[in-house]
DNA sequence: GAATTAATTGAACGTTCGTTTTATTAATAC
DNA sequence: GTATTAATAAAACGAACGTTCAATTAATTC
């Protein structure tokens, strides 16, 4: 009735964050009570408060590493040429395998923010702004090079980011179609959607040289 | 204290309907309280259960009426022609318009379907299903008279919907773009996404005569 | 091995929840 | 104008909620 034998804080409160994501992803936010999360890691409600001050501090703890994860990955993805289709593929291949990776958390991140307090869906939304504005910046240096068609790079980016993430409402590992091959299909279409041509850049970097050339 | 001058079943329990849509939409059907939203009616919390029986049902209601609606607006716009790119253009007119219209409704429905008991949420998902299965038809046709270029049909309608339905997370009327102009826009988008070559349903017809000439 | 710290239990707190019941008044029918 | 029906208020129900607190035991330190 007491402390129990094995206990060990930091296990407890990855098993805590652990099982938070699954019950609220499953439940939502306001549905999950703390007797039922205690449940779930095989502790007491009480127990909880040691690592996270309110169900509100557990939420944003979530919330907010998962942002950081998807802005960190993002960063390691991120490739060094300035090709645009390349980045944009980069995109594409980094935000799906990140998304279906975690299904859970995603879910998390998209349906509760607004059982944020201002100040906290103010950071978490400052965050997802950042991660997107990386993706207009592509479209839009694609748009200027000529190799990308599009007519609203905002409006481009926001259906983009909406297609893509709306994987995990449907895919489940194991069943007709693997990562690897939605992945493909995505990037395909993404890459119709944004009217890229194939080796577009090339063709514009050769016809550049060749103007330059006819300039000398 | 108890029935007050002007009171009118019909009139309330629009208002009702009303006020859950919004109440919903905002805070969440969980964290949506009965007394909440008799209070946004002008009525006490008892008075609700005059009109739904439970919470539950008042939820369900919306969203059944909701998914109901979708499919009436969409039997009502769907054309006659064979043509498929007239046909994937006019379901996602009526796709952005409607969703558009009813931001507050298709988030109810889009987010709250965990809180349906078993039996209803296997209702709403055949409705659902039933509106995806008309969009995959006309991919479908589009793809096999030759005039999209599609990797997987579900996986694209899939796309589709998930691109378009994002729409109401971002639109806001009245803002830097007019409902016409994201219209216009998506339309664009999905044509290209599908590969659809313009004119390309005539021009395919043309071909075909063309051909039955040479055979006659 | 005694003292200290870490981890947890169990009980309790005051609130709020969805819902039910009963009483009461407005509108309608005869 | 009386009887009936429709629409609501007010109060109450037990259950569940997030959270706090004191007590208790395991692990660690010295």
């Amino acid at each position: 009735m007491a402390r129990t034998t094995g206990s060990d804080g930091e296990k407890t409160e990855a098993a805590v964050r652990e099982a938070a994501v699954s019950l609220i992803a499953r439940l939502g936010y306001e549905a999950m009570s703390m007797r039922q999360l205690g449940a779930e890691v095989g502790v007491q409600a009480a127990a909880l408060y040691r690592y996270f001050p309110t169900k509100e501090d557990l939420l944003f703890t979530l919330m907010r590493e998962h942002m950081e994860g998807l802005l960190e990955a993002w960063d390691t993805a991120r490739p060094a040429t300035v090709d645009p289709a390349a980045r944009l593929a980069a995109y594409v291949r980094n935000h799906i395998a990140f998304h279906i990776e975690r299904r859970h958390a995603t879910h998390v991140s998209n349906m509760e923010l607004r059982s944020l307090s201002h100040e906290r869906l103010t950071q978490i939304l400052k965050l997802r702004a950042a991660y997107e504005k990386e993706l207009r910046a592509i479209l839009r240096d694609g748009a200027e090079a000529g190799i990308f068609e599009i007519d609203d790079v905002g409006l481009t980016a926001m259906a983009l980011i909406q297609m893509m993430t709306g994987v995990i409402v449907w895919f489940r590992p194991g069943e007709r179609l693997s990562i690897a091959e939605v992945t493909t299909t995505y990037l395909s279409m993404t890459m119709r959607l944004v009217g890229a041509k194939i080796d577009a850049y090339r063709a514009a970097r050769r016809e550049r040289r060749a103007k330059d050339a006819v300039a000398l």
